[in-house]
DNA sequence: CGTTCATAGTGAATGACTTCATTATTACCA
DNA sequence: TGGTAATAATGAAGTCATTCACTATGAACG
């Protein structure tokens, strides 16, 4: 598990290693101390590097949580999305799905492929624009949302669990604004 | 583009589409119209769901920005991170690596192997335990990383303009609590 | 010692997602 | 009206990462 070979200078051995330890700064603030010290060294500002870190995670661990328990489900974490998609809102061309969802229309069209092998989903031909096909739950698949869709919720409340109100849409805005930002940069 | 055949409520409609704007509440925080419009019927707590999802698509942009980035380099995210611990930390056993980087040890094979064929990585045996392979920086592994990290911070810092230095604790706090949680839940 | 169990790395199979190219339909416009 | 451009969906191919099974080595303990 560790490796203490210590090849190059002192300071590297005090930084590999470690499992995941976090700890709290001075204003009780968890922060991820290998990270620092990796960092620390470059003489570089650590804020942007440290946030981006912990956006990283947490946006992994939040995906994992969620795709681990969809798969209990017969689903996945984009499978679900698309089948909650079309039970708020109604049937409608894989293109709105992919808008709405932020995702590529190749990967909708997987997603759906998924979901009507399944009988989640049917593919209905769309009335005015004979080039779109639409995606509409079958009955099984509004059965399937309708009997998950609760529990999925109580689950996220869990992962929140000791964060206020005003801190969790603190969270909400920072990352948005991440979100902003980034498309900036991606150029959309 | 959009969809108006409002096959059920007339609340559907109301939801389905738009791109991807954003609006400010009250108190100047943004938020996502169409998520609230989409969980308001149901009489649920929307704090968490919001706070969840804006970590969901933080993270990715985040991600996808950096994929992009590395991509302009030769590298992905994932190689990426693997040559700068090895710049950072020296060389080290391929399960070590996936530790420090939160990854499987299976990926982390292939991400060594990819850079092993790049040229940028080698693979030595442990001294020390003959089970171990260190993964090591070849000469054109250090010069790639050395020639681009620098670039790759100053990119951060442009994802994270407009957030002040407090705020910017504040969400690495909080996401790290998230992490915190979900590594509860997911039972590690 | 030798039996047993844990650990390190990897092969095989799988799944989600991307990009690029292609087909069919619609919109534009001169 | 006829021709060009944009749009909707999908096929093909490739990347990244995950799980499970397997091999080889090391550690623990009788």
């Amino acid at each position: 598990m560790k490796s203490f070979t210590m090849n190059d200078t002192d300071l590297k051995h005090t930084i590999s290693r470690i499992g995941w330890k976090l700890e709290q700064d001075e204003k009780g603030r968890l922060f991820h101390p290998d990270l620092r010290a990796m960092f620390d060294p470059l003489k570089v500002e650590l804020g942007a590097i440290e946030a981006l870190s912990a956006v990283h995670f947490a946006g992994r661990s939040v995906h994992l949580l969620q795709e681990r328990w969809a798969e209990q489900h017969g689903l996945s974490e984009g499978r679900l999305g698309v089948l909650f998609r079309l039970y708020r809102c109604g049937d409608m061309p894989l293109g709105d799905l992919a808008n709405d969802l932020d995702s590529t229309p190749r990967n909708i069209t997987g997603l759906v492929d998924h979901l009507e092998k399944d009988g989640l989903v049917e593919r209905v031909p769309d009335a005015t624009d004979r080039r779109s096909i639409r995606a509409r739950l079958t009955a099984a698949g509004r059965q399937r949302i309708e009997s998950i869709w609760r529990e999925g919720l109580e689950r996220q409340s869990e992962i929140v669990e000791g964060i206020s109100k005003d801190d969790l849409a603190q969270l909400r805005h920072l990352c948005l604004l991440l979100v902003e930002n980034a498309r900036k940069e991606l150029g959309k």
